[in-house]
DNA sequence: CAATTGATGTAATAACATAACATCTGCAAT
DNA sequence: ATTGCAGATGTTATGTTATTACATCAATTG
């Protein structure tokens, strides 16, 4: 997926979530942009799907919140499975990309006959700042 | 974990589940559970919360859903993730235990010094039935 | 210009989850 | 038996996340 030019509401949620050091609701950003004319959800909710569809935010479900890709540039995306890493003190994120996890994964689903479409790898824990 | 006696609530809920063809959000078993005295949301929660802890339902993080486990009176749980294949169009839950996939996702971790609480893994999709 | 498409604005509502506080029930310590 | 406690429950209100519905606007194109 090729990323197109960015609209001014999608290029400022993009901002928004580049800057953060961690994950947003998608509420958060709202706030952060009531300055430059947001006022509904939709505003937000809009940009982000075009910016998750284009593959530079990714939505965290475990904690119903979205962050920017930490691999900009890179497709790596578009040939495997990405696994988080979220920091429940801090909220800081890693991402993580492994071929073996994904093929493991995928051989079980095609032994059971499933068709994947969207697969989610949440890890929650502590960094290693905040655990010390 | 061993699963004491379940009180009054969280029998009728877990029972709901249990019946159920998939996973149902909180408020859906509320409303199963109107005929039984239950008249808030908090009620169904309460109940989840111990049924979540004593592992003998899941929570699916990416629908808001709640599945009784598919491995009753199995501790499978205890010593590994589990992954759920999720068919997006007849709700069916399968759930997967493999250990090459944590070995993987708990040695990048360890790697990073981060401290694992607790993995998510959902794949979603189409069961072999809903994708012919 | 008219028609189409994609983006945006706004209000209202739906869906999911928790806070705060009162009450009740079973059980153990005195 | 009485008291005190912990866990479960009931109830109301509120907080948080996400979508529906409808109107408007701007750029493209035939
Ligand atoms: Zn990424
Ligand atoms: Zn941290
Ligand atoms: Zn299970
Ligand atoms: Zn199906």
């Amino acid at each position: 997926m090729t990323t197109p030019q960015l609209t001014k509401n999608q290029s400022l949620v993009f901002d928004v979530l580049e800057k953060a050091e961690g994950p947003l609701s998608a509420y958060t950003i709202l706030d952060k942009l009531r300055d430059h004319g947001f006022r509904a959800p939709l505003q937000v909710y809009r940009a982000l799907e075009k910016l998750l569809e284009y593959g530079v935010v990714h939505r965290l479900e475990s904690i119903n919140s979205f962050v920017a890709c930490a691999h900009p540039g890179d497709d790596c995306h578009s040939h495997g499975i990405v696994a988080f890493a979220i920091c429940e003190s801090c909220g800081q994120v890693m991402e993580f990309h492994d071929h073996e996890v994904d093929h493991r994964l995928m051989g079980w689903v095609r032994g059971q006959k499933f068709k994947p479409a969207k697969t989610t790898i949440e890890i929650r824990g502590l960094c290693e700042a905040c655990a010390a």
